[in-house]
DNA sequence: TTGTAAGCGTTATCAT
DNA sequence: ATGATAACGCTTACAA
């Protein structure tokens, strides 16, 4: 380069310290020889990368893929990347992912919900760099915590119907086994049906099946008893969109002969028709502050220390038409 | 460790080179101390590294998830790590990108359609690891390339709109600017259109609407004009949605008043009331294809060599009631 | 403000 | 089958 070889460093992580005129020479022919600092011996040397580990159940389905956005753009913008991987739900590929990432000694890591393989946890336990637990809000455990409590939202549904006058309210589950988080909704739902001196009423469609097959199945099965609910909340919006198709082609009012709440505000929630009301996850807020959480933690943003562990989001109830 | 050291890495990359008696006790080691080897040192000193960068213009919307997705789990299969970053169709964002990525050796790179900066295309072009294109199909370019191209989608849908026995067929563009690919579409709706000796119409909504509303902006104009189309076809499955919710509150009956087609086989698309005909872009296909592609490149699967540049997928017509 | 020397934890090469 | 040694391309002291 002619003249330095170290300060290429200095210039590209403390330009400040550079001389202007260095700057400018090295900055030409930075581009004019396209070079680009290796990153990986660069954190060999500093024993730390820009790199943070994202283990998340799926990416392509609707309830994850704003969290992912959200947490890979705030961290990109703070010139970190992202290194992702799915665990569809299994602790073992859960676990491999989390070694793997661990390899690149990423500056921190972030795991779905408190599930996680005693594996898992012990390569969790063992790291220093900062663990984010997502979605779930599980205040006793140990990593910083960036969710809702699923219990919460069922408490929050029940309520939006008794306050509409419904009163034999059903909960429909999910068809999908290893749905934990559907449990903690329904057991909310339990509580405050159960509070109100109201009788719960679970419908559990055949294990296995589609989520809108599953719907389509709850709906009739539901509407052609006796007696008949007068609102059902679906553990999801796929299970609510295929129950409240049903209801049409049964020729049914929907909300006058049954209200329908679904979970999660899919993106086709408001095209439905009528349009669905539903429980809107904080998805997005979820990944940006996940990021947030990291970026402090690494002092790569200001924060009044300490890091804020418990970060318990708000759902959001979208009052539509089926209701 | 007690005996070894070097050897470990033999464990690790080349087992099958270690005795019998080591294996065991490394195995041992390695378990009981949660030992990770390192692979940022690895990567430097082997100068390959088992991550894949893949830059795409977002992950939450309904297209880009399902490649991701594909990509992802084939590369993890073999033991790979992606690193991600979206673009939000930004040169400038996607540059930052692939030069952060290439900073970190990557085995591979791919990104997202023809449309580079400058920079992009001499660091991709600078570069001697494998590059992958992925959703548009350019066979004239130099990287792999793994699409389909969007002209053809326009042919299928006028074709099968004809067939059907269609003849005053519109076509309503993306509100979003820059949605280059919708306009490849409509060129093959137009070309097909007038080898019939039909007439193009096309329907261009207000700039920077929300899709959905665009689409009820479409529906409404078109139907209550002088004359009426008896099909439309949609730019995308957003706008037909809104198109077609439109149409049911105006009291149209879809599709005996108007036809009514999309494109990307959305999530909802069989939700939709009419259910909704579309075309299925092979968004998986082209993801899983990609990871091939690039294992193929890097040795990491067999291949009846050299590995295939030029791969075009299918789209596939998925009829429904709305048509 | 700039440079020198050491070393980050692996793998490649060459021996044994 | 195993080991010694020298890189890999940076960053972190420390010195000039």
């Amino acid at each position: 380069m002619g003249v330095s070889a170290l300060t290429v460093s200095r210039f590209f992580n403390h330009p400040e310290r550079v001389s202007e005129e260095l700057r400018q020479r090295i900055g030409e022919a930075v581009s004019a020889l396209g070079y680009v600092p290796n990153l990986v011996a660069g954190s060999l040397a500093s024993a730390r990368s820009r790199i943070v580990g994202m283990v998340i159940p799926n990416i392509s389905g609707p309830i994850f893929a704003n969290t992912i956005q959200g947490f890979s753009d705030t961290l990109s913008r703070h010139g970190y990347q992202l290194l992702l991987a799915s665990s569809y739900f299994s602790p073992e590929q859960e676990e491999n992912a989390v070694r793997a990432f661990l390899g690149w000694s990423p500056a921190a890591l972030v795991v779905t919900s408190h599930f996680h393989s005693e594996g898992t946890e012990k390569l969790l336990a063992g790291t220093d760099i900062p663990v984010v637990e997502i979605w779930d809000y599980q205040p006793e455990r140990a990593p910083i915590q960036v969710g809702f409590q699923h219990y919460d939202v069922g408490e929050m549904a029940v309520r939006h119907l008794l306050g509409k006058g419904y009163r034999r309210i059903a909960f429909v589950l999910n068809s999908a086994a290893g749905d934990f988080s559907a449990l903690d909704r329904r057991d909310g739902y339990a509580a405050i049906l159960e509070a109100a001196g109201l009788q719960p009423w679970n419908f559990v469609p055949s294990i296995g099946s589609a989520p809108f097959e599953a719907g389509k199945e709850a709906m009739e099965t539901l509407m052609q008893g006796t007696p008949k609910p007068d609102a059902i909340i679906f553990a999801n919006d796929n299970l609510a969109a295929g129950g409240l198709l049903a209801a049409q082609r049964m020729g049914l009012r929907i909300p006058d002969d049954c209200a329908v709440m679904g979970f999660g505000d899919y993106a086709f929630a408001h095209m439905l028709l009528p349009s669905l009301s539903t429980i809107r996850p904080p998805s997005l807020a979820i990944g940006e502050m996940a990021a947030l959480r990291v970026l402090e933690s690494l002092g790569a943003i200001a924060t009044t220390l300490p890091v804020q562990r418990l970060n318990r989001l708000e759902c959001q109830l979208v009052e539509r038409e089926s209701t």
